[in-house]
DNA sequence: TGGGCTATTGCAACACCTTGCGCTAGCATC
DNA sequence: GATGCTAGCGCAAGGTGTTGCAATAGCCCA
């Protein structure tokens, strides 16, 4: 039941279809994020900069791992319990957002525009994200069910996408 | 943002409001294993009747460290990978299906009448199963998103149950 | 510029899960 | 019962993620 294995190995390469991730505009939120550190108290340090200047590049979903990965290219020091520690903190933040990949993995999304689930397809080993529309309606169906209020951030669903359900 | 963790760790103790787990009638599926086992070219050994006889005891969800722990009740010399391995065997067999939890830790579901989806709720630690006409709507969403074939068993949404949502 | 408070870091250790490998032991057959 | 095939076992090691703690170094203030 863990066959699934092979198709999650290339999930990192070549970054799956998603949806369209609209380029944004020159001044970036990354541009404040030591102001906004400082204003709540929090440090701007050289570990938390290597890190965002990752992220800074980066598109879509990324595994941790990736990320610790990236940062060791720049700097060699670079531990994971920092990565891990100075990801929460942008996630309190909002710049990026962590859920669990199908295999259990944390995975972040960095600079989520809004708030959304993953599809994941066990065939091909693509990420897609749920449209905002199909999410709610996920939502409203849950609340309707037991009044669960969703985190939708949270959701990762597996299956199969539409070019490999054959 | 893992700030829920004090939650998790009381998710093992009064495994929480599921469904309505239906007490099933006297010959249970778990009777016919080491024949259906046998059948198929597999072996039943010992360290399998060890784990289907926890298993036989389990209702609704168990981590695998669970039961891992409770198999070492019985037999002090069980070991992590055979329980493992065996879980996997005893899914094929549809005995158990296998989720991941909100950590992203592997989450055992004994005798899965239907498959089914489940809510995690960050606040009070419970696990709820979706129900079926739920799940079906769910389905239903993403099929028309984007043609996604889903399958619910390895989907666990997080949010607030309609007891935590203040 | 220097000093002090304390957020962060890095280390080390741990927990969970997976995998490869050589040996053991189920089970079918004679 | 003895034999042979091979599924399954236990071990050991590796990868990922988390946590506690002592030492470090941002940042504010004088």
């Amino acid at each position: 039941m863990r066959d699934n294995f092979e198709a999650m190995k290339d999930r990192q390469v070549p970054r799956a279809p998603l949806g369209q991730v609209t380029g944004s505009p020159s001044p970036t939120p990354w541009d404040g994020v030591a102001g906004r550190l400082r204003a709540a108290g929090l440090r701007w340090t050289p570990q938390r900069r290597t890190l965002v200047d990752v992220l800074r590049e980066q598109e879509g979903h990324v595994t941790a791992t990736d990320l610790i990965a990236r940062c060791r290219e720049r700097d060699q020091t670079t531990t994971p319990s920092t990565v891990y520690r100075t990801l929460d903190v942008l996630e309190d933040f909002g710049l990026v957002a962590h859920g669990h990949g199908p295999d259990g993995r944390e995975e972040y999304h960095v600079l989520p525009d809004q708030v959304h689930g993953h599809l994941h397809c066990v065939a091909c080993g693509a990420i897609w994200e749920i449209r905002p529309e199909t999410g709610a309606a996920i939502v409203d169906a849950l609340a309707a069910d037991l009044g669960f209020v969703v985190d939708l951030s949270h959701v990762t669903i597996s299956g199969r996408c539409s070019g490999c359900r054959d």
